[in-house]
RNA sequence: GGCCCGUUGGUCAAGCGGUUAAGACGCGGCCCUCUCACGGCUGAAACGGGAGUUCGAUUCUCCCACGGGUCACCA
């Protein structure tokens, strides 16, 4: 069975290439009925961020992404926490020295400021493998007097190959790797051999993540060699990017999930939009709900080249969300943001939210549509003027004067009554419905456009102040015009 | 700088030796229409460069250019 593994560090906000790494290992493991499996990795305690673990909990539930194991969920392959396991990574580095697999290393952290000074020409020093050659007795002796110590993996001669499932064959020749260190002098493991140590005992069966693993996986490929275990599949992932440059960034884009969130984008739409960015279904189709994308995935779709992140797609994505969804629903999303866009009491606000609908791409984007309710803009007469609608500032004038009275001695307002009316006044008059509607909407608006037409304006504002709208459509045209 | 990876329209991308080189976003036009939007139709827009291999290269090989990654007691 197929289990993969999702392993962020809890170092705070969790970024878009981030989440896109946890969905495509969801929908690895999900897509073959396999096991997804949340793992916190927090060796590192100078990054660890309080909190940063509930916004991972947070993030991974809004985005849909259920993890079968972890933490906050237990499981047989626990505990989940990598500070929790602390001590058996030292008793599988002892057991790599006890084969001649690794070694103590005593050196000092000045020491190795100065190997790395003393280069010239660019290249960058290795560990010269000082501690390599100490004899058993110095090393006891060290061991013995309480001198600060690292273990470092011995990188043995030749060359190592690698397959990935998206990049294929990788070979990099050994002496281009360092003798990395395993368990830092603070006792916790390093990042990399945390990561071989927990997969192996979690029994993950593909490893994923971002492509800048890419040139450290010969080591890994090393360590599991050297333990005798079997080597995971792996799948590394390209970046998602900012721009041609620079990958996201909270510090440069400000696009972490929670930013979106707060920027009014739908969760099922964020996910649908980043699980396109670096993968295309074999289906021609650019609208997924997560379980639909379980259904389509499948690793030959993964890209190898990094992906800019557009948000101008996003927005159009999440507005095809809001499209498609219930009105009720709709309503019940965009209602905070209309109460505090329209204060008006009188106003139909799910009349109002149904017209705005299929015009926006995010909720945030509601309050440009709906200000004109509460306050009639300034404008200027000539908004009057619209060529394909064949109007002028005196036909204008004219359409607004005769309707008028039209509007006054209607007893119902409704939609239906309204256009009616419109409308047949604009064959007593021998004009385009244009010539009608366009000022009208002008009026009751003063913008150059709105959610909703003449007619359907006028019922939403009311007959008293639709009325008093075009009179100062009225006036204002007969000041221009004067 | 060494090593590794990548390169199809502005962006996301399909393609897997022979295609009029899909589709989507965005942009332009038309239709629909009481404005805008929705919807429908339509247009402009791409294989980084050079050698090979081949009857034939976007597809395979090599070189170059450009871009990215990596070289930590960070993950």
């Amino acid at each position: 069975m197929i289990r993969t593994r999702f392993a962020p560090s809890p170092t705070g906000y969790m970024h878009i290439g981030n989440l896109r790494t946890a969905l495509y290992e969801y929908l690895i493991a999900k897509s073959k009925g396999g096991k997804f499996i949340l793992r916190i990795e927090d060796t590192d305690q100078e990054r660890y961020v309080e909190g940063a673990v509930d916004i991972i909990y947070k993030t991974l539930e809004l985005s849909g992404i259920k993890h079968d194991e972890g933490p906050d969920v237990g499981g047989d392959y626990g505990p989940y926490v990598q500070s929790e396991r602390k001590n058996d990574y030292l008793k599988y580095a002892l057991e790599l020295i006890e084969k001649g697999e690794a070694y103590y290393c005593f050196c000092t952290k000045e020491r190795l400021d100065s190997l790395k000074e003393s280069t010239e020409g660019g290249d960058v020093a290795k560990y010269d493998r000082h501690c390599l050659f100490l004899s058993k007795e110095e090393i006891e002796e060290n061991l013995k007097n309480g001198v600060s110590y690292v273990i470092r993996q011995k990188i043995k001669e030749g060359k190592t190959t690698f397959h990935d499932e998206v990049y294929g064959s990788i070979t990099v020749d050994n002496s281009d790797m360092e003798d990395q260190i395993l368990i830092k002098s603070d006792g916790y493991p390093t990042y990399n051999f945390a990561n071989v140590i927990d997969d192996h005992l979690m029994a993950i069966t593909h490893v994923v993540r971002g492509a800048e693993y890419l040139s450290s996986t010969p080591k890994y490929n090393l360590l599991y060699e050297a333990f005798g275990w079997e080597i995971p599949t792996y799948v590394h992932l390209p970046a998602v990017m900012k721009d041609q440059h620079n990958k996201l960034s909270k510090r440069n884009g400000d696009a972490s999930f929670q930013d979106l969130i707060e920027k009014g984008f739908l969760p099922e739409a964020i996910i649908n939009y980043i699980a396109l960015l670096g993968w295309a279904p074999s289906e021609n189709r650019e609208i997924f709900t997560i379980d639909e994308l379980i259904e389509a995935f499948d690793l030959k779709g993964l890209s190898k080249s990094p992906a800019i992140f557009d948000p101008v797609k996003l927005t159009w994505m999440n507005g095809e969300y809001i499209k498609a969804m219930d009105k009720d629903k709709f309503y019940s999303l965009a209602e905070d943001e209309l109460k505090s866009c329209v204060k008006r009491q009188d106003i139909d606000l799910k009349k109002l939210c149904g017209y705005v609908q299929s015009r926006i791409g995010t909720i945030k984007e509601i309050g440009s549509k709906v200000d004109f309710v509460d306050n009639l803009p300034e404008y200027e007469p000539s908004l009057y003027v619209h060529k394909k609608m064949k109007t002028t500032e005196e036909s204008s004038l004219e359409a607004l004067k005769k309707v008028t009275p039209v509007l006054e001695g209607l007893n119902k307002w409704t939609n239906d009554s309204l256009y009616n009316a419109m409308l047949s006044l604009i064959s007593e008059m021998g004009i385009k419905n244009g010539q009608m509607f366009w000022p009208v909407r002008t009026a009751l608006s003063g913008e150059p456009t709105s959610p909703c037409g003449a007619s359907e304006l006028a019922e939403l504002l009311g007959k008293e102040d639709s009325l008093a709208r075009i009179k100062k459509g009225i006036e204002l045209l007969e000041n221009a015009l004067s």
